[in-house]
DNA sequence: TTAGGGCTTCCAGTCACGGGAAGGTCAAGG
DNA sequence: CCTTGACCTTCCCGTGACTGGAAGCCCTAA
């Protein structure tokens, strides 16, 4: 398979490929007119790529997934213990963006939004009746 | 004010307003031996920008939050429109972490974590029991 | 033979800075 | 007067994970 095969068969970019390529997530061998010829384990390998990306695991630990993945006696919990260091950090960020929604929606809230320049939002922001 | 004391001041490090000032957001004075000077708009400014971006509004948000500050004869409801809009996609991202976490938190869940090989996380990633 | 699509490499840009080098400046102490 | 050390300056590279685009080769069909 050449590389626009497989971006079609495993929803990648063709660039996002090449990109793996170059920073040695697979390794496609190459034709005599230099193209990437794909064998079905390489294809099978960007849909796990493409998988845990989609889950937000970042491209180390995607490697480190993949190398995992292929080792027949890996450890379980060693995979387990990568998933829930991301949850951890997806749990993170979602109560810090929870926090920034509060504040957000009481000052639209406090904006009464018509064409005068009273703006609680920007006094807000100017530090006044907050801490200054 | 130099910019080290500027700097403690408004709790941006000196690297970030110096690239501030690259990018036009703060034009502070210049002394004869090259060092900026920083007058106390340009202290309320860069505080301003500060709370902004701690809130999440990207620069170029920041840019109009501040010319709209600074223009006296502003409507508020261009300013609540961009507060909507940044609500809006935080919204939006939780909902996508949201989502993340509960498939993360039952691949965890499912995942028994011992030293044996066998691993329902990278079954999903690869594809086993879900689609393919 | 030509037209088109697909493939290749390489370079630049994204966003909002941070790290670090090389060098000028300033205030205090000896 | 000189040195020391903290501060300031500019400049360039690196971040993460790609994306866009240019220049040019390859392959197939009409």
């Amino acid at each position: 398979m050449n590389i626009g095969d497989v971006a079609a068969a495993s929803g990648l970019p063709a660039k996002t490929i090449r990109y793996y390529e170059d920073i040695g997530l697979v390794r496609p061998a190459r034709g005599q007119n230099g193209y990437r010829h794909f064998r079905e384990t390489d294809v099978h390998k960007l849909a796990f790529l493409g998988r845990a990306r989609s889950l937000g695991f970042s491209i180390e630990e995607c490697r480190t997934l993949l190398s995992l993945y292929e080792d027949r006696s890996r450890a379980s919990k060693d995979v387990k213990a990568i998933a829930e260091e991301h949850l951890a950090r997806v749990e993170r960020k979602i109560a810090e963006l929870q926090g920034l929604r509060a504040t957000l929606h009481d000052l639209v809230a406090h904006c009464h939004g018509d064409d005068r320049p009273d703006c609680p939002i920007l006094d807000d922001l100017a530090g006044e009746g907050r801490d200054a």
